[in-house]
DNA sequence: ATTTACCTACGAAATCATTCGTAGATAAAA
DNA sequence: TTTTATCTACGAATGATTTCGTAGGTAAAT
């Protein structure tokens, strides 16, 4: 239910290249002092909690997110708005601005953003 | 210097309460299935890293956080917009605005905010 | 003065996350 | 066909976090 580190950079990479197999997230975290059993074994305990489904019609196996990002990023931040912001979307917002340099066309797409609320 | 989630807990009460004794930091945590001495070992182990630091003066120790709210939220806050929104600060700002119906008050809020910047 | 109630310290078990080595299967290359 | 490369499975070592039991101290209540 809540991915570890390690379980969240693999979900990056499936989301972000869908269906992939072991070997292609080892290449794509590059973390190169940890072998590739390591990523295999990840991915296996990864099934095991339901948090990733996988393709065994091949040898290779082709595995793939459970849920979507948006719903797990979502329960991420409620979390953490809940836990660390007492509630206020507003506090978390403006520390997430202000301690970060924030790009001037980021500042931009949220100001937009904000004004089509 | 990166808190656990149940370290995290404890700052949580050591910041709004202030200096406070085991004993009233283990109240504060309604874990009711854990034991006080759990809470003891913890505060030890925050001591140890120097999350936390304490008074000894009197029998009953009190404690208290060494790294302010603000830092240690910014560091979680980072982490987040790292591993979560690949380094997008305004993906996570939308995110957090678009999710959760934010009252009209704390969108002007954040507008000025970002007038500001 | 003895019991009761809290307190700290701390070793060690239990749990969970991460890492790797090895075995065995399969397919491609020589 | 034999070798080589690549895959899965899985037990087990390692390391970090969380939990608790027990021992020993101090102070207040009986």
């Amino acid at each position: 239910m809540k991915p570890t580190d390690s379980e969240m950079e693999i979900l990056q990479i499936l989301w972000e290249k869908g269906e992939s197999s072991v070997r292609s997230v080892h290449e794509e975290l590059n973390r190169k002092d940890v072998g590739y059993t390591t990523t295999l074994k990840l991915m296996q305990i990864m099934l095991d909690k339901g948090i990733v489904s996988r393709d065994t019609s091949a040898k290779t196996h082709f595995y793939k997110a459970s849920l979507s990002k948006e719903q797990t990023q979502h329960t991420f931040l409620e979390k953490m708005i809940n836990t660390v912001y007492n509630g206020s979307t507003a506090r978390l917002v403006m520390q997430a601005l202000g301690n970060k340099r924030t790009s001037k066309a980021e500042i931009e797409l949220i100001k937009e953003y904000l004004n089509n609320l």
